[in-house]
DNA sequence: TAGCTAACGTACTGGTTCGTACATTAGTCA
DNA sequence: TGACTAATGTACGAACCAGTACGTTAGCTA
């Protein structure tokens, strides 16, 4: 396992702690999420790493706050995808067809935060109440549906009565039990959620759906 | 704890093989659903019975059987529900949104199910597919939601290319998202999708949803 | 280059947890 | 009414698992 990054030591042994916590980070997402987190074990995950135990206890302090700096930093990394979205140039039908295929596409990419998603809400979000950043994470996301709701509106293209956090619900229940749920979907419908020889099929059905809902004749029914 | 079903016995041993197993059954559902398929403790479960662990190994073979008994008398439950669906009688628009309000009251109805269906998938649904029952336990819903589209198509008043899985799941996802994601998404949008005060606000926003998707002229986009 | 400390490793512990061996009894039926 | 068996209880074991006491060393800096 000699590298040329990493030269061989007498001992093998090499201090890094910015690369030893990354790592640590990066087994626990894969087995928390893979397992949950009562079904997960330090052991394990510390034999997955280049470290020990010890290093997990060093630089977390244990199990629960490891769980939770996973949150965070997964977190985080939806957070920057969603402060990348670029979509307001689009006219407002447009622009909200592509927020929604954004979160379709980042929630099939990200099968793993969902899962933790999925957990950490088994434990009612005990681990996000209780963390200081996620507290006060917001979401740029939620910012861009509300300028987009707002000039669609605006235009009379909109029914007027939505609210951005329920238009987000809307997108990201349909993205979200997608992946989630595939499982136990498949099994008892014998239809794979994620199959990718569907995946034009749903994105397309979730754009439709939420135009649809956008642009309806309330009046009508 | 002498009542009148229940009189008094020497030893306080009564048996009652039926009665034992679904007091079992009750409370694995319970704390299944409370902490997860690894979180939850044989000896927890046992102790909040009448009976002894012993009974548990006994009537099922073990933790993992003890779980697939529960999912499997749990899904019993909501096909039951689904085989007393009663909105044939409706005209195809109404029908589907009746039945999208029932989907909505009983996924509300029952959050320990939706937590136990959360906690499968993150399992891979590995018990549903090794249970004889729900290999083959089918929807009634799902024969429901068919004969109104094809209702609906026949008469023009639904878009055509509609298939009855797909709406199925649609409706699902903001049902089960509303439930199984209250906490996470309280948390960090500070709104509760659960709130008895926005109850009919998100039956109205479903129904209108899948009606405007059903409805809508496709070709305007 | 000596010494200091952040970073790391080893080995262990105490409590937990699934599962079972063995003993007992309630209720039934010949 | 005696015997048989399904149903039940007790006590324990072996493996597991989160967490820690204690010792070591790499790399920096005075």
């Amino acid at each position: 396992m000699t590298s040329v990054d990493e030269p061989a030591r007498p001992n093998g042994r090499i201090r890094d702690a910015v690369r030893t916590k990354a790592e640590i980070l990066d087994v626990a997402t894969q087995e928390f999420a893979r397992v949950g987190y009562a079904g997960a074990r330090v052991d394990d995950i510390a034999a997955r790493t280049r470290t020990t135990k010890r290093m997990i206890y060093y630089y977390f302090g244990g199990k629960e706050q490891l769980f939770t700096a996973v949150l965070e930093r997964s977190y985080g990394v939806i957070r920057e995808a969603e402060q990348s979205l670029d979509v307001e140039h689009l006219d407002p039908v447009a622009a909200i067809r592509r927020l929604a295929e954004l979160t379709f596409d980042h929630h099939e990419r990200h099968p793993d935060f969902i899962r933790l998603v999925s957990i950490e809400n088994i434990h009612e979000a005990e681990h996000i109440a209780s963390s200081e950043m996620l507290g006060r994470i917001g979401s740029p996301a939620l910012d861009v549906i509300r300028r987009i709701l707002a000039s669609g509106q605006e235009s009379g293209l909109f029914t007027a009565d939505v609210d951005a956090v329920d238009l987000h619900a809307m997108i990201s229940s349909f993205c979200f039990f997608r992946v989630a749920n595939r499982h136990t979907f498949g099994a008892l419908f014998g239809r794979d959620l994620v199959d990718p020889a569907q995946r034009e099929h749903y994105r397309t059905m979730l754009g439709d759906m939420v135009i649809a809902y956008l642009t309806a004749d309330r009046a009508t029914d």
